[in-house]
DNA sequence: ACTCCTTACTAACGCGTGTTACTAAAACGT
DNA sequence: ACGTTTTAGTAACACGCGTTAGTAAGGAGT
């Protein structure tokens, strides 16, 4: 070093205002820091601090799921530019869903991370309970009813309505569903519900035979198209409540010679980049991914920063139906 | 504690076999681990064995080239579960490509991960070259000539050319070609390279005017289209050396009332989980983007263990070309 | 009875930083 | 001239673990 105590360096580099330094000695250690090229050992710091800087991303899905997951680059770009900004670290974990009650803690009772975010939460999941009681900043991706967990989340209710009731202003009357993901999984039981809302709200009886429930990836969506049109239950209009998952659905129809929209009408969820590029042109939810990651971020941060301080935090943003031309009036 | 030393403990825990411990204390010993729910400090473990147990994926791309990718998905999902295998945790962290050189370096200089992998090198990335000098273990994904850091990829050139050769094979001359990246990115001159090859060894001159360089997603393949289909020139088939960017040059096509393989046939590259069902199922490279990730991921834990014992730590994969209903005998 | 080895454990230090309590010197006030 | 405050800096401890060197107890050998 140059000619100063251990002490002092940290004083200046850290630039703690409630010491006095004086302006030259200040000077001599941020020159000798950069000369020496001096970084500070994040993991001692870390220690010192109690603080990683570190935030978890948990996907709470199977490797096959993450690996056909076109919405996930969407979350991770809107999370890395919030982390970026807030000078903090992005760890990304993933947890099949078989395993006990632990698996979630594993990050944070190691203190690896200082919170966590987790991704497309299980309502059957009981670990969740277990994280309310336990002191480890937390957000979810999902809305869950019963916990009293921060969480951010779309409308997914009222977004579905507004998919169902587009197709139904353009007089579909037989419109099927197809979800996007098994029914343990919080988003499911939502947008089938705000399908459901928007039929009855039009005095159409709900046909349990033209719901059926996907698996996140196009394949699942392919499998229920054709588990649809095999049913032998006519209709004109399909809501698809994941793009990805129309994918499969949209290759389903076209092996059976019905074309978009001339056959079928069909509407999506989420908007991912090949939406506005299919053939033809889906129109969809348009999910405002990288503002949910942000706004995901930012709340941890403020949970890691204050605490729990006070006000729920819970934040549910709107959604925006994109009308391109998977649809046509009867 | 119940009864024993803080040395003890750690001995048992870490099961240091150099040492003897008795069975009795040893169970005693896990006993009260259990029984406390003692999970190690991750952060403390990190600064005593100077092991972090985490790896960095970093992105080396803008912000919106990393939403609109839809390969990521699938090197995320074999990093993590190779690294779960492992026992080790990833980092994201992600690159604006106008950083001065020490940009790599933040995260090893504070030695807040054991090594590194580089996810789409550029070729006009000065830094690189210190990273050969600097002790940081990285692996990139993606070859590079003039370096001599390990590195993994797949035979870019040879896949390129198989494509191209295809085509060829079923009588088509004119031949187009989008990039997938622009040429600073090392696939670029070598998928671009293959597809030149190819049409050398058939005798056919090169066209420089039938060649396009996208920038990663489907607009700017949708883009890259329409320059070709307004240059003027003539063909009846195109390499697209990614599927992403294919979304986008077929969009372009139909709009100009193009069909897809009657007009004009198509390969594409990466195999993304949409190429099979789109419309028509697309003809592709299949690139193993898991075992490349896996092997990235294996690679460099094998560095970081062993250092850098001798012998070049570079592979490089085969692909496979997918023969789906996007091309046409002309 | 003494040395020598083995077994089973622990004291003490180090990892690289943040932070608190304290001190020495200088400046100030009367 | 003396007490009091301010200024500028440091020593020492803490963070929670890994690890090396060392020790006490017990057994074996002569």
């Amino acid at each position: 070093m140059a000619g100063v105590s251990r002490t002092t360096v940290s004083l200046v580099l850290n630039n703690v205002r409630s010491i006095q330094i004086s302006p030259e000695t200040r000077q001599k250690v941020l020159d000798a820091a950069n000369e020496l090229g001096y970084v500070p050992d994040a993991t001692a710091q870390a220690l010192a601090r109690r603080r990683t800087k570190l935030i978890g991303l948990v996907l709470t899905r199977t490797q096959h799921h993450i690996a056909t997951d076109a919405f996930l680059p969407r979350i991770i770009s809107g999370l890395l530019t919030s982390a970026k900004k807030q000078n903090v670290r992005i760890l990304v974990d993933w947890m099949e869903t078989e395993h006990p009650d632990s698996a979630y803690f594993e990050l944070a009772r190691a203190k690896r991370i200082d919170g966590m975010i987790l991704s497309t939460p299980r309502l059957d999941d009981r670990a969740l309970k277990a994280l309310e009681k336990v002191d480890v900043p937390t957000v979810l991706m999902g809305k869950i009813d019963g916990l009293n967990l921060p969480f951010i989340d779309v409308d997914n209710l009222k977004a579905a309505e507004k998919a169902t009731a587009y197709m139904l202003e353009l007089g579909h009357r037989a419109i099927a569903c197809i979800s996007s993901a098994p029914r343990e999984y919080t988003a499911t039981p939502e947008r089938v519900g705000g399908y459901q809302n928007a039929l009855t709200k039009a005095g159409i009886p709900i046909n349990e035979n033209l719901i059926r429930y996907a698996d996140f990836d196009p394949k699942s969506g392919y499998d229920c198209m054709q588990s649809l049109l095999q049913s032998g239950e006519s209709f004109t209009a399909v809501f698809v409540a994941s793009d990805n998952v129309a994918i499969g659905a949209k290759a389903a129809l076209r092996e059976a010679n019905l074309r978009v929209p001339d056959d079928i009408s069909l509407v999506g969820f989420d908007d991912i980049p090949w939406a506005q590029y299919s053939d033809p042109p889906l129109t969809t939810i348009k999910l405002p991914a990288e503002l949910l990651a942000q706004s995901a971020c930012e709340l941890l941060l403020d949970l890691i920063q204050d605490g729990n301080a006070g006000q729920s935090h819970q934040m549910v943003l709107d959604t925006e139906l994109i009308i391109r031309k998977s649809c046509k009036p009867l």
